[in-house]
DNA sequence: GTCTATAAGCAGATAGAC
DNA sequence: GTCTATCTGCTTATAGAC
């Protein structure tokens, strides 16, 4: 049987988490926007906090996950793709009045020395979206070590591109970056192909 | 007359601050690692810890801008500088154990929606920053909105690669992007001398 | 200028009624 | 499963002695 209390904790703690950090982010204001009791968090949750964001990271990364597939198999060519989930992610951080829920830099730079748990699966995330950018870079037929180097460097560009945009409360870094893409991702650049010659 | 206690107090609290966050660090952590008393802390920041990281994060942001000027100035070409800074970054976080003091995104996310002071201080590092890359672009005789957004380019990888490394726990991410960087910034592609036809 | 004792409030977590 | 009252410890900050 699924209740969905449970759920509603999910994504109360999966955006406040996301958006504000883990230490900023207390069990209360979870509890008041999810207009739950106290009690049934620790039910739910026997790990308390910990377990909460675990969980609410896991979320946050599916969802992630599925915005970059969804973008890239509608689009034309990968290139256009990852121009597209750019300005997606510029989009989102507007009309979300910049509090989206589009990266998880913050909690794997908040965590990566004093939580080894929350820390792995923000690991494993980054590794999850890179596969998805090489995966779609193999299509063009790259050499596979290219398309993986292309692939974290895209992974690299949007976390980066996202938190510029954030700290300058403009969405600018992302759409600079989404036009001039082209420029940094060259599949007919002959160093890239002679990348591991 | 000039005591260093506050000095100190900036070092440390820069950091704690840089590795672990703002929310993480706490004032008796800082008094602690400074080896003084809470009284002289607030002593010289009477408004608490909100002015003392955002004079930690001053002292943070000059050390890095400075970090970058030495490394471009040793080295005979700005692609090669850059590569050695990136490399230079990830010998630090290696000798530090995971604990350096080379980036602000940490602060910056944590901050952006939260403490418009210390958001505008990390947008003015992040500008000064990539001035910094600007103008050594400019050397190479790029057209100068061009150089403006390889500078953009290079602070959202520089962030981006430090951030994977530190989830991580390895530095792969920072040497690979450092070896492979001539593929990404290339200033003989044409599409850049093209770049505002 | 330096230091300590303490205030006031909030954090995460728990016990136990219903 | 749901909810509330409460515990313990930690947080930032302050008052005031020296």
């Amino acid at each position: 049987m699924k209740t969905n209390t449970k759920d509603i904790f999910i994504d109360t703690a999966s955006s406040l988490f996301a958006n504000q950090g883990y230490h900023a982010t207390g069990i209360s204001e979870i509890l008041k926007k999810s207009n739950a009791p106290k009690g049934s968090l620790y039910y739910y949750f026997p790990q308390g906090k910990e377990q909460l964001a675990q969980e609410a990271l896991q979320k946050t990364a599916e969802k992630i996950s599925t915005e970059i597939l969804d973008v890239l198999a509608k689009a034309s060519t990968p290139l256009e793709g990852l121009q597209q989930h750019l300005i997606y992610i510029a989009q989102k951080i507007e009309k979300d009045l910049f509090q989206p829920n589009v990266s998880i830099s913050l909690i794997a730079l908040e965590t990566f020395s004093s939580n080894e748990i929350i820390r792995l699966e923000c690991e494993r995330t980054f590794q999850q979206i890179q596969n998805i950018y090489k995966n779609s870079f193999l299509k063009m037929d790259l050499h596979e070590e290219y398309a993986n180097f292309l692939a974290m460097t895209m992974v690299m560009l949007t976390e980066g591109a996202i938190t510029l945009s954030l700290t300058k409360k403009n969405t600018q870094p992302l759409h600079q970056l989404a036009n001039n893409l082209p420029l940094l991702i060259n599949f007919n650049n002959l160093l890239g192909e002679n990348y591991a010659k």
